[in-house]
DNA sequence: TTGCGTACCGGAGAGCTCTCCGGTACGTTC
DNA sequence: GAACGTACCGGAGAGCTCTCCGGTACGCAA
């Protein structure tokens, strides 16, 4: 259970293999065949220096997945300290739909990846993050108590099948309105 | 169900096709990892040419495992004309072990792309081959009779995990007698 | 601060994938 | 058999992946 990240010791590679995480993530988004070349040289580093951080294609993509996850886990407890807690779960699933559809357009790749333990990894931090926002929320009397992270995620997962662009932007608004409204203290049903 | 083979109209197209399966059935047997450029040279066509009919390299792959496929199926007749049925089984056995031994190499490419249909055009021919050999021997009252095809197929799956080699080699032909033994009429358990 | 060991950088380059297109020769028609 | 349309060939080349290695500068110790 050892988890061996290859964080560098050196402050410039740790720099260096920051930047290109950050400016694959931007390249990978925008289409899925841009050249590693490419991208080394837009975070300003040779082709080498790429590779040695991220030896595949699949490695850099992983770390990119990976480094979206945990920025969006990390999220959830900075929106609670300024904003009150429902308002902060509706941004938190703002920003959980915008992740989701990002991540529509590397499915194909990201397909290829998931038999590794690549699920666990992921949900773990993600509904860390709902849990979070949930009791937040329920502790300042602003959803019914009893909400399931579980039930949430599950609900959001129609976040997924969103495809991206303006139409879709507005579409995941509007349902997110229901599903937030669904948890509200003060609903009918139930 | 329309088979939608791409055979080409011309002569020589047809030739080209056949000859680079051909030789990228004994280069990828040898190893993975090798290029297309130097299967094309080995075939004596340009690399235009190979890419022309085999578009992506998994498509080349699929071409030399439905080639193989088609070749161990259609061996089974042949063997019946020319052997008695018992010792037609046998050597089809022999060469099924030698062809699961092959794909073994091929295993990792060929992992990736049975998500596809190929399962069954895989089985399909495979079946037909064995039930033919079978009801060949019960006709001849070689094998007791009630002997499934499925059943066969399922205690040679054995062949598939020997690995290649000298070794290998004789491991398969021994259990293969194992196997073909207990097959027989005169054999003494139920 | 200076000096040292080494972790790290990044460009040159080999080799591959895949495309484009002028030329060739196959099959057909008369 | 001759002439034609086109299916097909195959090499040149652009661009990519990945490696190797001399050079750089970071972290550390004194």
């Amino acid at each position: 259970m050892a988890e061996a990240r290859n964080e560098p010791v050196r402050a410039d590679a740790r720099q260096n293999r920051a930047r290109i995480i950050e400016v694959a993530q931007k390249a990978f988004t925008a289409s899925g065949d841009v050249s590693l070349n490419s991208i080394a040289k837009m975070a300003g580093v040779g082709p080498g220096t790429l590779y040695r951080h991220f030896p595949t294609r699949e490695a850099l993509i992983l770390a990119v997945y990976r480094h979206e996850v945990e920025r969006l886990a990390a999220y959830a407890p900075e929106l609670l300290e300024d904003h009150p807690p429902l308002e902060a779960l509706r941004l938190w699933c703002d920003r959980l739909a915008y992740y989701g559809r990002i991540k529509h357009g590397l499915a194909d790749v990201l397909h290829a990846l998931t038999d590794d333990g690549l699920a666990g990894e992921t949900y773990g931090p993600i509904i860390g993050a709902v849990t979070l926002l949930l009791r937040a929320c329920e502790d300042a009397g602003d959803i019914r108590p009893g909400v399931d992270p579980d039930d949430v995620l599950l609900m959001l997962g129609f976040l997924w099948r969103i495809s991206p662009g303006e139409e879709g932007e507005a579409r995941a608004a509007r349902l997110l309105d229901l599903v937030v409204d669904g948890l509200r203290a003060g609903a009918p049903n139930l």
